[in-house]
DNA sequence: AAAAATTATAGACTATAGTCCGTAGACTCT
DNA sequence: AGAGTCTACGGACTATAGTCTATAATTTTT
């Protein structure tokens, strides 16, 4: 990868394609983790980062072990 | 595993056990990281949870991908 | 083109991650 | 007993995770 990204912001563009790979709605996806849907579109856009739990509860609504969730993260870094 | 235990109070076991696999106290650790030493106190103890970026510094001090750190987390919920 | 759905973004707010000081307790070693 | 090391824990603080409401901008659909 050329330029430089902060994780989080490589997190985001991650969370993003899993969700869109499940064709849901950032609304959709922030009712299945109990999370607020500006914050879904604050961690897509890199601008949050989440906690553990907050990992936890989104990769279980994905459908996608939090390990292999930070997996992917760890290969596009 | 019989008792219910949260989410960050099995990090703070799995996280505890990683460092002392190392010979680290929490203050050679904390170092490591550039985080507070009653941080890391609070992790192990489950009384905090780490961020993102957290438990990308706190796995790379101690030389485990973050995707494993979690793994050993998923094992034991 | 217009309507409808989705996303970005702002501001003000509450909860908690993470810091920085200190002290008390437990343990080991002379 | 005392010195040294380590961990638990306290309080007060700053930074940011996460919520809530609302509106503008963008994309999708008809």
């Amino acid at each position: 990868m050329a330029d430089q990204q902060s994780i989080q912001q490589v997190f985001g563009i991650v969370l993003r394609s899993l969700r869109e790979r499940k064709g849901w709605s950032q609304e959709e996806l922030a009712f299945e983790c109990e999370l607020d849907r500006t914050f879904i579109s604050m961690l897509e856009r890199g601008v949050r980062q989440p906690t553990l739990t907050s990992i936890f509860v989104i990769s279980e609504a994905l459908g996608v072990k939090p390990s292999r969730l930070l997996g992917k993260v760890e290969r596009l870094l």
